[in-house]
DNA sequence: GCCACGAATGGATCGTCGCTCCAAACCTGT
DNA sequence: ACAGGTTTGGAGCGACGATCCATTCGTGGC
């Protein structure tokens, strides 16, 4: 075997540490950068220049890196979000930083859907009951207070992901996507479409933030008048 | 070129035609049986003895099939029920009937939270809309009404898929499945989740179709109180 | 009666994915 | 110096969705 001068040797070692800390963060920038699609094992190792041994040594698989990275994003979203002094705008706050969040991140919507028991979307059940108590909900409609706000916002967040989705699939620009799909509404059929029809002409004012509010709003407001007209008939 | 007796001819054509129809009815029977990964176009060709050509014919791709099943399931509930003469329980029974089919489907919660543009929940909000008309909401606020009530089932429905999903890969049966949240809930730090702590004990008590419909009344009663109240202050 | 041509079909094949596995490289204590 | 454990890099595996093309069927024109 005479001249092996130039035998492959394997890539030197990366200089930095790795951890699971360090692969999140790349993670996080991968899926805000190109969508929760973009990432995969292969662009992580490219990005972090390592193998799939590394990164697997301190991850478990793709779901847990995903989950990782959305407890980061909403544990660091909570803990920015001090409490509001004033109880009653407590909780429309809170909705408020989780929309825009999840506008931010629409691949955090969709996890959150996707895996309901992991530790994000408990710190905000935990979070809204907070708000829900301080604001004078009775301890017995509280769970059930709680299950309508949260259950109510992931229904939001999974439909930010799933617009976030489609945009990045058609790969137009935002406006450019909105007019296709106002286009598309337009072509519906008025006689079995009415209401959807007749909803068509809102949508150049359509403001989903502010739509999101109102439902925060209705669901607070049936929480109280439910609370207040039906204590404990039996 | 002698003996080419048994030359490998390819299998034989199927006796009777294959369809759209044909093949969303096969995707529907593998979804229900064993969920939503396990179709895959493997498994479709070799339920229906055929090959990738043949089903890539009668429809586009992956997403495409999926979105038909979920149509034609909705399509088949929106039908069967049949307007309810009250209309005060009429959004109730909608609600219902949607919840009770996505129990059976847990994969057209999923479905319907990933491409919420497609004709089942324009059916569905158009169905929501117009029950609500009938129950008083005034024309402006039909639209963002009907959003809440649609983003909260959304909702809903997408934690039920999960929870289905969940199921399918432990591997457990229900009870046993149930078991071993409960007792992940209760290994839960009390200080930390306070009221998730306090919740768990209704965990056994607990009853999802009870608490969605729970969730469905605050929302009715929160759009009656916010238009009743808010009778337009500009 | 036959043939030509489009529609329908079966299956080989491709590129990509998540993930496994193992040897090489590094670190640390003795 | 060296042994044992930890961390790293990357070849390779099986499964997936999707494409592609040769073959076969059905059918309308002559």
């Amino acid at each position: 075997m005479g001249l092996m001068a130039t035998k492959p040797r394997r890539a030197p070692r990366r200089t930095e540490a790795l951890s699971r800390d360090v692969i999140v963060k790349a993670a996080i920038e991968i899926l805000d950068a190109e969508g929760e699609d973009a990432l995969t094992l292969r662009a992580l190792t490219v990005r972090l220049t390592t193998g799939y041994g590394a990164i697997y040594h301190h991850v478990a698989d793709r779901g847990d890196l995903l989950a990782a990275a959305t407890d980061d994003v909403v544990a660091r979203l909570l803990a920015d979000l001090v409490a509001d002094a004033e109880p009653r705008q407590a909780p429309r706050a809170l909705a408020l930083g989780l929309f825009d969040a999840i506008v931010a991140h629409p691949w955090v919507g969709a996890q959150l859907n996707r895996e309901p028991w992991r530790p994000a979307l408990l710190d905000i059940y935990e979070r809204v009951s907070e708000q829900l108590q301080a604001l004078g909900v009775p301890d017995r409609a509280l769970s059930d207070s709680a299950s309508v706000l949260v259950s109510y916002i992931l229904g939001v967040a999974g439909q930010n992901a799933a617009n976030a989705r489609a945009l990045a699939a058609s790969k137009m620009d935002r406006s450019a996507f909105l007019a296709t799909v106002a286009a598309r509404w337009s072509r519906l059929d008025p006689v079995k479409y009415p209401s959807v029809y007749k909803a068509r002409t809102h949508l150049r004012e359509h403001n989903d933030r502010q739509q999101f509010l109102v439902g925060v709003d209705v669901i607070l407001a049936g929480i109280e008048t439910v609370n207040r007209a039906g204590a404990r008939p039996a």
